[in-house]
DNA sequence: TATTGTTATACTCTATAACTATA
DNA sequence: TATAGTTATAGAGTATAACAATA
């Protein structure tokens, strides 16, 4: 494991950052496997439950190439958690739609989230947490050093400028 | 981009961890990368540097697998940072030696690794910045919500239990 | 027989390109 | 000609498996 000292990882920004997000993820992960979705299939059902949209809506929200969501989409669908229907307006379309089922999901999905969440940010103090959120906010939004996505030369290739 | 609010973004912690993580590794990876480095190019170049170690032995510092050494150090050799040398008293096992550009390599993304650190943090008043880190390091470390990398069943396929 | 490091290869994820059907 | 969605495929990353040299 990590053999550093308490001191030795908290100069580590990359590590807490990291580690937190892996770990988080992990626990998502899992939490939502129990109902048979990952966090992607989670993040495009809200949005499909919030409103009708066509794929390509839902793909521009979601922040997801529209081929990684014909994927997402079949798989929600062979789930039986949301459904594709030829829009009437225009037949190249496909509105989605969340069935019943996906509906219910999307509703203990975000009950399963929440209760993660307050699992992790309980062992925090109120007021460390209330700090700590505002932190990672002020870090992450607007004109925060943590805000930009600049494009890296040397990065693996990604999805392109969103 | 997200046109969420920031009541709603400071409610969605993934987000918060998954953006700030991945937001400070592009920001490593332009930094080092004007170095001709990668952020793992760094650990292990970082590990072999602070003492003669085994290609395995590096491989378990830095929790990455023996193949994916391989190339690392492949890469490391290429450009004149470290070097391989075979064991005096075990001829199966290669000793990683850094270079004087190597030494010098490291020394000089550490600066550059602090130098983003505080680039990043500096935008928080102390306070917040020393709540933040103290925050993070309960998060992540010890018996912590987020320090256990509990297998997850559903996840796809990565380095087995570490 | 077990272990270190290497090579070959398979698998996952996600994007680009080509295609179909509409507009 | 342009667009929505699909399919085929390629690229990057990282793992497993087979292997060579050595213990």
């Amino acid at each position: 494991m990590d053999t550093r000292t308490d001191e030795e990882i908290r100069g580590d920004l990359s590590y807490l950052f990291d580690k937190a997000s892996q770990a988080l993820a992990a626990r998502m992960g899992a939490a939502l496997g129990e109902l048979g979705m990952n966090v992607r299939d989670y993040c495009v059902l809200a949005k499909a439950a919030s409103g009708e949209r066509t794929q390509g809506e839902l793909a521009e929200l979601a922040l997801l190439d529209k081929t990684t969501m014909v994927v997402t989409l079949d798989h929600l669908e062979k789930a039986g958690l949301a459904q594709r229907s030829p829009s009437p307006v225009d037949r190249r379309v496909r509105i989605v739609r969340t069935t019943e089922a996906g509906g219910a999901a999307v509703a203990e999905a975000r009950g399963v989230i929440d209760g993660v969440y307050e699992d992790v940010l309980g062992v925090l103090p109120d007021e460390q947490r209330t700090v700590l959120l505002d932190a990672l906010l002020r870090l992450v939004t607007h004109d925060g050093p943590l805000s930009a996505v600049e494009p890296n030369p040397h990065a693996p290739r990604r999805k392109r400028g969103v």
